[in-house]
RNA sequence: GCACCUAUGGUGAAAUGGAUAUCACAACGGUCUUCGGAACCGUCGUUUCAGGUUCGAGUCCUGAUAGGUGCACCA
């Protein structure tokens, strides 16, 4: 319909003004009371008719709009009821209620592919994010990058792309080496059955392990022993320890984060990438890396004065976080050849990246042209509920767990599978809300309600629409059912006036398409607030089964709202509940 | 010190240079539910400051103020 709208206006400027370059949108407009597209043509225009260049200074936007106008009633398509002028010269077109209804056809139709949009068919995309830290545990930040990262990768999938996920675990350190001594020290390693406490016990030690190496000079000797045995992979007791921890360490992670509905195809660990890493920083220098202090270093050019100098290869002649991101590109690019590759990092690392990226591209172009970093705020806590382990910092396994305690308070019967999803909604919601990149503080006793904007009332609306819909004498009607027979044809009613959740609803595609322009969930987030608002409104005061209608049109808007909630909390990552 | 980011009702947020700045929470008042009240309807209240660009600025530019983050061998 958009470009429908967008032809038909070329063609009247054109045809009035002689005009073809235009630059104007046709958008939704922000109240949806103007009309169900808006389009600033006329605003746009006026500037360039004024310009004394380019002929007559006839530029009111009123008159503009008004010209247009008359020529678009006169030649619009059939869907299109009327258009008019308002405001400073915005003109707006309102629809029929055949449109509508043919809409709310096409979703039941389309069912998940309802939305999709073909911007990267074909392509291959790339995403990495939720990077753990072995041995450290699974924290709140961890969550964030999850659930932005995951939101990316679906909003990736339904652009059409063939999309990989990968995650890139920090494998190797310093401070590993300082755990493993501090677990050879003492043994326990085998003794847990539960997996959950063993990786407790591995965070442990590596907090043990910093305290030691501070406070005690003598053991440092043999953690660098450790550290170069690790790195070299020599085999050694703690080489054979380090395997073990991993292991573990691996599947705790994939254990929580299938949990909160992500999978990853491919791992690149930080130790693998650093051999590649100094590889290529080696064979690159002097071109375009540095020898300095015994280090090798890279210098910006002087154009870039807004970064920094950074360590590539350290004088102990290991690779840095640099040179270790250096070799991801390589394994990335040659490995699955992306069209895009999206990699998800908190704002800290924003400067590190620029480095990063300024000297990959003058090692491989392709590198940086196609890498997108999209980098988060950070999530730090108030509250009082939540007991937090390792320095403040609370653990998703805990904020989980008092969440979902919660939802149990709120309704007691529930199955524990469901109170888990809609937990894992209302943590989910309050980070996507915002525009990625902001902090967000968050308060477990007041920002994660379960009321008003919450992913709770998303999922209650679409439970309670696919209740009605199971209610209904008909039969087949709900999202799971691959049938729907009795809802097509779709029959309005002759009286039927067209209501602002069929208004609300045909915009979802032009939602999901800005979210992946800019890759930005919280465009949906938004759209989904707006349509289960639309929803409840509506069901407050519609009989949806009714005997004596013999349309079967409510129960088919129902479904299609039932549909677009599920499409749109999907590219969330949050799923429905049975019932809650 | 240098660089980057942020500033919107009491609180948390939204807004593609466009229409009367949009939501929710809190507060106050209402709906009295049999298709699920985790709901619906109403009241209250907002763009840090000073300039500038523009027909039009929360949005762009300059400066100030406040906060956050990063700056050589950690990740």
């Amino acid at each position: 319909m958009k470009e429908i709208l967008e032809d038909l206006i070329k063609a009247g400027l054109k045809e009035l003004w002689g005009i073809v370059d235009a630059i104007f949108v046709v958008e939704e407009p922000k109240d949806l009371d103007n009309g169900d597209y808006a389009s600033n043509v006329a605003l746009v225009v006026a500037k360039q008719l004024d310009n004394p260049s380019t002929g007559s200074g006839l530029g009111n936007p009123k008159e503009i709009a008004e010209s247009l106008a008359a020529y678009l009633n006169k030649y619009k398509s059939e869907e299109i009821e009327s258009v008019s002028v308002a405001g400073a010269g915005f003109i707006n077109f309102t629809l029929k209620q055949e449109y509508f209804a043919e809409k709310v056809k096409e979703i039941i139709e389309r069912k998940d592919e309802w939305g999709k949009s073909d911007t990267f068919a074909g392509k291959k995309i790339l995403v990495e994010h939720s990077s753990p830290n072995l041995f450290k545990p699974f924290h709140i930040g961890h969550l964030m990058n999850n659930t932005i990262g995951e939101s990316i990768t679906r909003l990736a999938q339904c652009s059409g792309a063939i999309v990989t996920t990968m995650t890139f675990p920090s494998d190797i350190s310093l401070g590993v080496a300082k755990a493993i001594f501090i677990l050879l020290e003492e043994h326990t390693t085998s003794a847990r059955s539960d997996l959950a406490e063993s990786v407790e016990d591995l965070g442990n030690a590596y907090v043990e392990g910093t305290k030691r190496y501070d406070e005690d000079e003598s053991t440092h000797a043999r953690i660098k022993e450790i550290a170069d045995n690790l790195y070299g992979g020599i085999d050694s007791p703690e080489w054979k320890l380090f395997e073990m921890c991993k292991k573990l360490n691996i599947s705790y992670f994939e254990h929580i984060v299938l949990k909160l509905g992500s999978h990853f195809d491919a791992y690149i660990y930080e130790s693998e990438a650093g051999v590649v890493g100094k590889d290529v920083v080696q064979k690159e220098t002097p071109r375009v890396f540095t020898q300095s202090e015994g280090a090798i270093v890279y210098i910006p050019d002087e154009s870039r004065k807004d970064i920094n100098t950074a360590v590539f290869i350290n004088s102990q002649g290991n690779p840095t976080y640099e040179a270790k991101d250096i070799g991801l590109l390589k394994l990335k690019f040659d490995r699955y050849t992306p069209h895009t590759s999206i990699f998800v990092t908190d704002n800290q690392q924003v400067s590190h990246f620029e480095v990063v990226l300024d000297a990959a591209q003058k090692i491989n172009r392709e590198w940086s042209d196609k890498s997108l970093h999209v980098h988060h705020g950070r999530m730090s806590f108030k509250g009082q509920k939540m007991s937090s382990r390792l320095g403040g910092v609370p653990l998703v396994d805990d904020v989980l767990e008092t969440v979902i305690q919660e939802v149990k308070i709120k309704n007691p019967d529930m199955s524990v599978s469901d109170a888990e999803v809609i937990a894992i909604a209302a943590l989910k919601f309050s980070i996507l809300r915002a525009s990625v990149g902001k902090d967000i503080n968050f308060d477990p006793d007041l920002s994660l309600s379960f009321d008003g904007d919450s992913g709770p009332y998303l999922q209650y609306s679409v439970v309670r629409a696919q209740s009605v819909l199971q209610k209904s004498p008909r039969q087949g009607l709900g999202i799971s059912s691959s049938v729907r027979k009795d809802l097509t044809p779709v029959v309005v009613d002759n009286n039927w006036e067209t209501t602002t959740l069929e208004k609300v609803l045909i915009h979802f595609p032009e939602i999901v398409q800005r979210s992946i322009n800019e890759w930005a969930p919280h465009y949906v987030v938004g759209y989904l607030l707006d349509l289960a608002q639309s929803f409840n409104s509506w069901y407050a005061t519609t009989k949806i089964l009714d005997d004596t209608d013999a349309s079967n049109y409510k129960l088919a808007l129902t479904a299609a709202f039932a549909q677009t909630m599920h499409n749109g909390l999907h590219l969330l990552g949050i799923e429905v509940p049975e019932k809650m």
